[in-house]
DNA sequence: ATATAATATAAATAGATATTTATATGTTTA
DNA sequence: TAAACATATAAATATCTATTTATATTATAT
C-alpha cells in the first residue's frame, strides 16, 4: 500500500479542495445516480424514473457532478446522455463500500 | 483492479450508507484534523492549536469523526488524546488526492 | 412553422449543520 | 478539598443546499 510507504502530507489548499470533492459524494441521491452510471450511460430520463426522482432534482444534481468532472454529458438528439467521467469514481466507491463492510 | 474485473453493485442501504460517510469527510476543518492525525497521535488542545479552530469547534468535530469510527480516543490524564481508528481514512484520501492530482 | 418531447434553469422554501458563547464535566495538583 | 486545567456539551445563530414548482431552452417530428 502506497500510504504505508511514505506518510501523506497535504497542503491547505490540497484539503480545501478534498473536502469540496467528498461533499459530491455526500448525498444519497448523487450515490444513486453516480450507482446507475457504473452499470453503464444513462441519460436524464432514465435515471429519473429509475431513482424515482425529479426530473429537475435529476438535472441539478447531475449539473453538480459535471461540475465535479465526475461526468461527462453528451448529446444524443433530444436526449442528453451522462457517464462516468473516468475510474477514479468507481475506485473511490469501492473503497467506501470496502471501508462500510467491515 | 477490482473494480474492473467485475461491476460494483450497490443496494439501497449502502448508498445511503455511503453518502452519510462521505459526509463525513465533507467539511475542510475535519479534513484537517484527520491530516493531523495521519502524522500521529494528538490531543485536542493541540489540534485546536495547529488548525486555529475553537477549542468547542474541535471538540465537536472530534465527536463526528468518532462515531463515524474514523478517530478512536485514549484518555492520558487531563488530556485525551485521538488517533486514526484504522487504515481505511488514510486510504480513502490517499484516492482522493490522487483523483484531484489529474 | 408548430407542436411535442427532453432537459435545463430560476426562484422559493425547508432542512441540515458548523461555529460561537457560555457552561458543565472530569482530572490533576497544591 | 479547592483551584486550575483539559475537554465536552448545550443553546442559538447563520450559512449552505436539495427539492419543488414553474418556466425556458433545444431538438425532433408532423
Amino acid at each position: 500500500m502506497v500510504q504505508n510507504e511514505e506518510l501523506i502530507r497535504l497542503t491547505e489548499e490540497e484539503m480545501g479542495d478534498m473536502a469540496e470533492l467528498f461533499k459530491v459524494f455526500a448525498d444519497s441521491t448523487r450515490i444513486k445516480i453516480l450507482s446507475e452510471l457504473m452499470q453503464t450511460e444513462h441519460c436524464v430520463g432514465e435515471i429519473a424514473d429509475a431513482l424515482t426522482v425529479s426530473q429537475p432534482a435529476v438535472s441539478y444534481q447531475l449539473r453538480v457532478l459535471k461540475q465535479a468532472k465526475l461526468v461527462r454529458a453528451r448529446r444524443d438528439g433530444k436526449q442528453i446522455c451522462y457517464a462516468l467521467a473516468d475510474d477514479h469514481v468507481k475506485t473511490i466507491i469501492q473503497m467506501a463500500k470496502e471501508h462500510l463492510e467491515e
